[in-house]
DNA sequence: TTGAAAGCGCTAACAC
DNA sequence: GTGTTAGCGCTTTCAA
């Protein structure tokens, strides 16, 4: 069994001559320091290999260092490209991640709201998936907050995500440049503002500037292979022949294809397909997945930079200030594969 | 701006009318306390909603709470799989998760050490994706490792996987068993010695026992969709034609299935293929891959649990217990999907 | 420019 | 059973 103390300031002032004061101002950079002195202390730094004890620092300071992460599901492709690019931000800065998921379940994302305030977070990116998130729910944190993906009721949270209605609106306009009138819609839930609320809504307001909409041919799923397959087999057993889908995301995209594949029907000839998100597997599935881009190691990338700046101008508040920007909408872009083409 | 500080220990133990030692003690059951007490502290607790510092609690304690996991890359859905059992496993306990990412960098998985070393986490789990992990490399971290995918040089060190060997053995089988003859392999970089070089190997065995192995019908890939896909041109380019193609990984399969339909081929028809892991593209493939599951959930709770166990028995070192077992190998399953059939 | 000392919030001997 | 006290390792006044 290894014994080797951690070594502490108290022995790099020892070894130096000088009081752990000065040590701490050497290693902070916080005071002037001489340069004889600094530079004697940072050589027993570099020799003794010392660390200083971030609990001890985080304790004086009251802070942490640690930003925390809710997410519904890690396993989940679109949740963990965000979580990757919140990742590569932290790297950067001196703050570690620490992570929680709530498997979707609203008192899993309490309590580990409860648990990440314990523990001393500096900072919060929540990660959503529905509207449950009201303003009350955040009152008594007073800590930084942002939020990734959803809307939250109040406004004073700052927000990352992209237009998911205009999204939607471009992706049912390619289907209605390509030629088609008769569209349909696999969609998710409506208490999912963003991907289930918003994409409907652009998919809606496309269909009725031109006075195509028909809400019997808008389907739910819950963004799985599986509710999309099951979706697209009761649009399908539908006597007008739809020719269009959208749906709300890859999932349930991929679902509907091969629901179609299995009905006999080809793929983009039959029915043009479109999807949302753009995960790996609309690229790689045969035929590939006409959809909607979405930068989501930027999403977590921009969430890292405005949470941190929130904790240096306000650490102890989750308001912010006037100057930070509310919501911030990132580009998408629909990409054009194999899965849609011009009406026949 | 709130300012509301928050509530420590003091406070309580001056409202209760006790010293905070008492108070401390009934947070932490640690000694008797007298009923009377106990209530009447545990009200306050309760009124005042106060959590005590975890910070200054492991400060005390020289303990942090705090798990390290050290993963290549945290959108590849192989790798967020195994942290969401870890995860899962995790949230029983009361530790937490601080995830780092190396982007497949040596330089980049040492720095994270240092930086989980210095956030005072109490135990590491590191997932693997190489054999440069060699022993001196771990020497020097005094605390408890538990490896996941890898098997370390060292054998000091507990390892958490399948018998990739096996596993690729079993899949060469049934490609023999359906009636394959000619049968190629696309597979890993040998450096990686798990998915790399034990799946080969294992490959290999199953065809030398049968006389069938041929070295110039292996083709390398680096894991990717695009790399499979390249592999398997090569392969059918060929003069001897192949029948049956065992993959290192789905994606390289779903990549090579994808080659073999632009190039004409029908699957299974004309060419049978496996590949591993059972992403979940495997089971939404069209056709949907016959491949090699295993259980990235379970290998990461049962990493977790390693761990604690280590952390409890003897939290300053990276040695174990001699009757903690070093080499845990999960089952794998073979599942036959559509890729695969008898040959014709 | 430097040191002494107080304190961050908690735990754990040690006394009573 | 309970209180007193001394840390845990660091930062930061305040004086010198």
């Amino acid at each position: 069994m290894e014994r080797k103390m951690k070594i502490t300031i108290n022995e790099i002032a020892e070894k130096a001559g000088v009081s752990k004061a000065t040590v701490s101002r050497v290693i902070n950079n916080s005071k002037p320091v001489s340069e004889e002195v600094k530079k004697r202390v940072l050589g027993i730094i570099e020799d003794t290999n010392f660390k200083p004890s971030l609990v001890a620092r985080n304790l004086a300071l009251n802070k942490s260092h640690l930003i925390g992460i809710i997410i519904p599901d890690l396993s989940n492709p679109v949740f963990s490209r965000i979580i990757s690019g919140i990742e590569s931000a932290i790297r950067e800065s001196d703050y570690s991640l620490i992570i929680t998921a709530t498997d979707f379940k609203f008192e899993k994302k309490c309590k580990n709201i409860e648990i990440l305030k314990e523990k001393g977070v500096d900072g919060l990116i929540l990660i959503s998936d529905d509207e449950n998130d009201s303003i009350d729910f955040f009152k008594n944190i007073h800590k930084p907050i942002v939020m990734l993906g959803s809307n939250p009721v109040d406004s004073s949270i700052p927000v990352v995500n992209i237009d998911n209605f205009s999204a939607a609106k471009c992706a049912t306009e390619l289907l209605i440049r390509l030629g088609h009138r008769q569209i349909g819609m696999i969609r998710g839930p409506l208490s999912d503002t963003q991907s289930g609320k918003a994409r409907y809504l652009g998919f809606k307001q496309a269909l009725e500037s031109k006075e195509l909409f028909n809400e019997e041919f808008v389907y739910e799923g819950r963004y799985s292979f599986e509710h999309g397959y099951k979706a697209m087999k009761e649009l399908m057993s539908k006597e007008i022949p739809t020719t269009g889908v959208f749906c709300a995301n890859d999932l349930m995209a991929v679902g509907a294809i091969r629901c179609a594949i299995d009905m006999g029907y080809k793929i983009p000839e039959d029915i043009s397909i479109i999807g949302f998100d753009d995960v790996d597997i609309a690229r790689m599935y045969t035929p590939s997945l006409t959809t909607v881009s979405q930068p989501f190691e930027q999403q977590g990338v921009v969430a890292v930079k405005i949470l941190l700046d929130m904790i240096i101008s306000n650490p102890n508040s989750n308001t912010v200030k006037d100057t930070t920007k509310k919501l911030n909408e990132l580009p998408f872009r629909i990409i054009q594969r194999e899965s849609t083409c011009k009406i026949k």
